[in-house]
DNA sequence: TCTGGGGTCCTAGGACCC
DNA sequence: TCTGGGGTCCTAGGACCC
């Protein structure tokens, strides 16, 4: 048996967490949405009508509040429960139609479609998920074939670029990826950034086809094995493939600008103490356990006139743990190693690493099987407690009050429609 | 005044070893 | 006078992704 010609498709939901704001509000249906990160930073998020007024993604919304004022811009926090929620909804449709399926993010999916019968067409069959996702989800999505992931996310951005294409582009030919890729600029490719365009527009090439023109050996000796791999694929070849079942997590981080600076450490405790919290839950959820604590705190790099000052400290447990207790404990030790007065402190986090399975946990020489099994019921309780949707608790050190002031500014959150009772939508006959 | 958060992989350089 | 070379492990920093 021969093995099948690699196919792969990428798609792409349309200003996604845009999309999930304007799902609920038909009132703003041609109107700009835009959507902000955490403490009403920077825009991360632009309906199609936001981008034609020239918004930039990352823009800090502090710059563009003129432009918001004029042009009566819909304005949201980020409400990431509520976009996780829609996305399972659209992974869920896409996997209905074809399971061969990686999920790459929230808002995108590869799909495998090397095993599509060559009766069906590849160009059909993703017009009717692309179909089904509208008609299921509201949300639009945009849908690019080709051989390769590199080609097939070239294709994508041909199919949000030319509405002609109806949203789906598939790269038959090479004469047709060809085509598309001298139309590309070359930092639009997927896998090559700043960096790397500012170089290569230096050395004169300013579309995708003059880097996929290129021999890879030599761009790799010059740049870097990604690079090669990106111009391989590119040239048709399958360097990446699909991931249906993720590899495990081997980091995991919480960590946060603050709503207002942090000059005394006691509410960097305070904070420090909730992302380890918050991040230990996390880990628990996955099932793993850490066996290494990292702290780190931060100033302000945008502002000239104050000193600048970051650090971070670790360390090593010595016998892996996913004890909430434990881990606070220790971020407040690693603390004390960087903490210095005088500063004004815009950010910090807690970073978990070395994580392996709970279930592997092997019983060090001194410790008590019966100590083992209580905290690992008590870490039990905690959880199901904070996810009856009845209550919240969590320990002394994060603080006594749930109102902080250095705790996330969202001011202008959108009701959880899909994933709170108390704030579904109400429909008026 | 106001600039996100959470990841991965690669590379270069230092320490250490034989 | 004259100071190898290769392997491994670790870490920090760079670059990229969404």
């Amino acid at each position: 048996m021969s093995t099948p010609k690699p196919l792969y498709a990428l798609i792409d939901c349309n200003n996604f967490y845009a999309s999930c704001e304007k799902l609920f509000r038909p009132d703003l249906d041609h109107r700009s949405v835009i959507v902000l990160s955490n403490n009403d930073g920077c825009v991360v998020a632009r309906s199609k009508e936001a981008k034609a007024l020239g918004i930039k993604m990352g823009e800090p919304a502090f710059k563009i509040e003129h432009i918001i004022e004029r042009e009566n811009i819909a304005v949201f926090s980020s409400n990431y429960a509520f976009y996780a929620d829609i996305s399972m909804r659209v992974m869920q449709t896409i996997e209905h139609h074809w399971p061969d399926m990686e999920i790459y993010s929230i808002d995108e999916a590869f799909l495998d479609l090397s095993r599509l019968p060559s009766t069906t067409s590849p160009t059909e069959l993703c017009h009717s998920i692309r179909d089904a996702i509208y008609q299921w989800t509201g949300i639009t999505v945009s849908i690019g074939i080709a051989p390769t992931k590199t080609l097939a996310k070239a294709a994508n951005y041909a199919a949000k670029k030319y509405p002609a294409t109806g949203g789906v582009v598939h790269l038959e030919t090479q004469q047709r990826a060809q085509k598309l890729l001298q139309l590309m600029p070359v930092g639009e490719i997927w896998g090559i950034g700043p960096r790397t365009t500012a170089k290569l527009i230096n050395m004169g090439m300013e579309t995708a086809a003059d880097l996929a023109g290129k021999d890879p050996l030599s761009m790799k000796k010059r740049f870097s094995v990604n690079v090669a791999r990106t111009i391989e694929e590119l040239q048709g070849n399958p360097c990446f493939h699909l991931e249906e079942d993720p590899a495990p997590r081997k980091q995991m981080v919480c960590s946060r600008s603050f709503g207002e600076r942090i000059t005394q450490k006691e509410a960097m405790a305070q904070a420090v103490s909730t992302y380890a919290s918050r991040v230990t839950e996390k880990m628990r959820e996955q099932n793993l356990q850490t066996n290494h604590v990292t702290v780190f705190l931060r100033t302000s790099p945008f502002n000239d006139s104050l000193p600048y000052y970051s650090n971070a400290a670790s360390a090593t447990i010595g016998a892996p743990s996913n004890d909430t207790r434990e881990i606070i404990a220790m971020a407040n030790q690693l603390l004390d190693y960087i903490w210095k007065d005088g500063y004004r402190y815009v950010k910090a986090g807690v970073m978990l690493s070395e994580l392996t399975p709970a279930s592997s946990r092997e019983l060090g020489l001194w410790e008590d099987r019966q100590e083992y099994d209580k905290q690992q019921r008590l870490m039990a309780a905690i959880d199901s407690i904070n996810h009856s949707g009845k209550g919240r608790v969590w320990f002394a050190s994060e603080g006594a009050s749930r109102k902080q002031e250095w705790k996330v500014k969202r001011e202008r959150l959108s009701p959880s429609y899909t994933t709170d009772w108390s704030e579904l939508p109400v429909v008026r006959l």
